[in-house]
DNA sequence: GTCCTTGCAAAACATTTGCAGTTCC
DNA sequence: GGAACTGCAAATGTTTTGCAAGGAC
């Protein structure tokens, strides 16, 4: 998932296993830099950018450097258990990969910037419909919706902006 | 809208004289370069990048510079004659906007990076139903597929990199 | 001891902006 | 003539990289 309710003790270890597993076979190292950057990432769920990442990781250890933390994102990206995204204003965020669940993908208020993760079956069932009429084999897909939450409208917030797409 | 086929002279007038009205109720003049880029932009359709259209129009006016298609491209996408799409590859590429049409959205090709537009009404039916069911009221999408097209799989093109979510 | 990692600072990259000179109206 | 526009170069903002020092195994 990545969504902001935190998982249990036991899932952000078998994170981890998964992550040795992967440094194991790549001949990389555990170092108590990459433990921490991995364990809050794990631990924070959500679309974090590396901004708000670093910071958190400093609250627990100031000395960590920027590249760290991009390096240690990339890794996670590469053995696939962490996810990219653009959602438009210039920063990559990342979340947690979904492990053979179910796909999702995203609402994002154009007023508060809030995510809203959504899954929707016959969604996928179409697109890969999509995908064969054009006989494209698919391997992945981003869909984004951009609106305004219940909140936004309710405080009757006017949104200006373009959509960042 | 945007697709590779040409448009017809009176399109591409019907064009320019959207925009020559958008720039005379906003004070904005009309210049040689102004003129060149957007017809350029005008004729090419399909999803070109900054860098693809500038070495386009230098064919025909080699002083023109990269600030000014910057420019002008914001321009068209202010009054909305076109928008910007981000496909992961770190570029930002135009395209002419639907005008009142169906809305469209994008296949690309992991292989040889070709883009290819779909529709698919149902698609959106069901998207709507999603906001709702978050309570948002919708702005605009964006619905990227990412895989591999058929001319790819037939030359047998490996793909590594991962999708440039 | 080897070679992976780190943190820093510099580089790279796309995009934006400041400014002096030019062009449009 | 005055305001808008251009082209250049410099600035910006995010992400990447080179490198010497440090740490894992």
């Amino acid at each position: 998932m990545g969504q902001a309710a935190e998982l249990s003790e036991q899932t952000i270890n078998d994170l981890h296993d998964a992550l040795s597993a992967y440094m194991l076979k790549k001949g990389l190292r555990s170092t108590s830099q990459r433990r921490l950057v991995t364990d809050v990432f794990f631990r924070s769920g959500g679309h974090l950018s590396i901004e708000d990442l670093l910071a958190k990781v400093r609250e627990q250890d100031p000395r960590v450097g920027y590249a760290t933390v991009y390096r240690t994102l990339r890794l996670l990206a590469e053995c696939q258990l962490a996810n990219v995204r653009h959602f438009g204003d210039g920063v990559a965020r990342y979340e947690l990969a979904d492990e053979g669940e179910h796909h999702h993908d995203h609402l994002i208020c154009m007023g508060c910037s809030r995510i809203v993760e959504f899954e929707d079956e016959a969604i996928e069932v179409l697109q890969d419909r999509v995908a064969e009429r054009y006989g494209f084999k698919l391997r992945s897909h981003k869909h984004e919706l951009y609106g305004v939450c219940p909140e936004c409208q309710a405080a009757g917030r006017s949104i200006e902006g373009e959509p960042p797409v």
